[in-house]
DNA sequence: GGAAAGTAATTCAACTTTCAACTAAACCCA
DNA sequence: TGGGTTTAGTTGAAAGTTGAATTACTTTCC
């Protein structure tokens, strides 16, 4: 955190524009893919979920661990879970190992939507993105993401070391 | 839409890197923006509707131009506006050039809240974001993302005149 | 000039997400 | 071994969001 003021850093014309660029383009895409997902009556979250498991060993995860890769809050998750367990797609399963913990399991059903979901997501993701940008630019955004993303989490890692003490 | 079932095109590695790495980037990076700024009670959405306010002629907009700049549904912003008029940031007055309008107008003390929000969270988007980009890093994410962005406003348009008929 | 169509904004009902509290099991270690 | 602490996951209530319906006006056009 700050400790103490000094003279705001503003953004530069230039600064500015890539990040206006950058936060108004973000969420247009995100809002497209989301748009694109509805006929498959699933949202970007419970893609996410469903692509997790499809790729986890015996398809199924541990609530915690379907959590922490898809980015949601445990509290979140349950609740999702809930509803996707009504659609039919995944269920619960009591963990043995550890009687406090449960497993999220994909159903058939739910293996069968996300294979019929994933070439409209994907033919998606290209329209939206990936075919406007040129080998290089891909190149360069993995290279720039990855570097913006090493440093985010370690710069959660601090400031959650920090907030133990 | 898709008229036909072709062979789907599915993301190469180098593709799906890109992809990867952009799209939990992104979210990580919007979580990050979103928890620095609540210290000032403010989330991004609502710091937004302040910059725009702010920019405006003298401080107000009409709802409609500022859901449509700010990005927001319009009933999302009616009831946004309705919390941030409790706050005593904004407040709402009739308009009398079109009675079935309203303006959106920034008060004094919501004027106050973002002059003391902005430093953070311009430093804010510098640590998280533009002071890991160098300059020419700057000048590609811009170029990249106009092109997408011009790209889903196209889209957008060419969706919307269809379903139009 | 007045009926039909269009527009601005709000409200309602359904749904989703968050936050804080809770249960139950596991760990830890003296 | 047993008390405190941590961890896994769920729950219920409150807050936020959405899209459709509604209200109140304005515009259009014959």
């Amino acid at each position: 955190m700050a400790t103490k003021k000094s003279e705001p850093r503003w953004l530069n014309p230039r600064e500015m524009k890539a990040w206006r660029s950058y936060i108004t383009t973000v969420r247009r895409m995100f809002e497209a893919l989301e748009s694109d997902l509805t006929p498959h009556n699933l949202s970007n979250s419970d893609y996410e979920v469903l692509v997790h498991l499809s790729e986890a060993e015996s398809k199924r995860l541990r609530m915690s661990d379907l959590a922490e890769i898809a980015m949601l809050s445990k509290s979140r998750l349950s609740h999702r879970m809930k509803v996707m367990e009504r659609e039919g797609w995944v269920k619960r399963e009591a963990c043995k190992e550890d009687r406090r913990g449960s497993w999220a399991v994909m159903t058939d059903k739910g293996w069968k939507t996300l294979v019929k979901a994933a070439p409209d997501h994907t033919e998606s993701i290209r329209n939206r993105f990936i075919d406007h940008l040129t080998v290089k630019d891909q190149e360069d955004l993995a290279r720039i993401f990855d570097r913006v993303h090493t440093q985010l989490r370690q710069q959660y890692v601090e400031e959650n070391e920090v907030s133990k003490k």
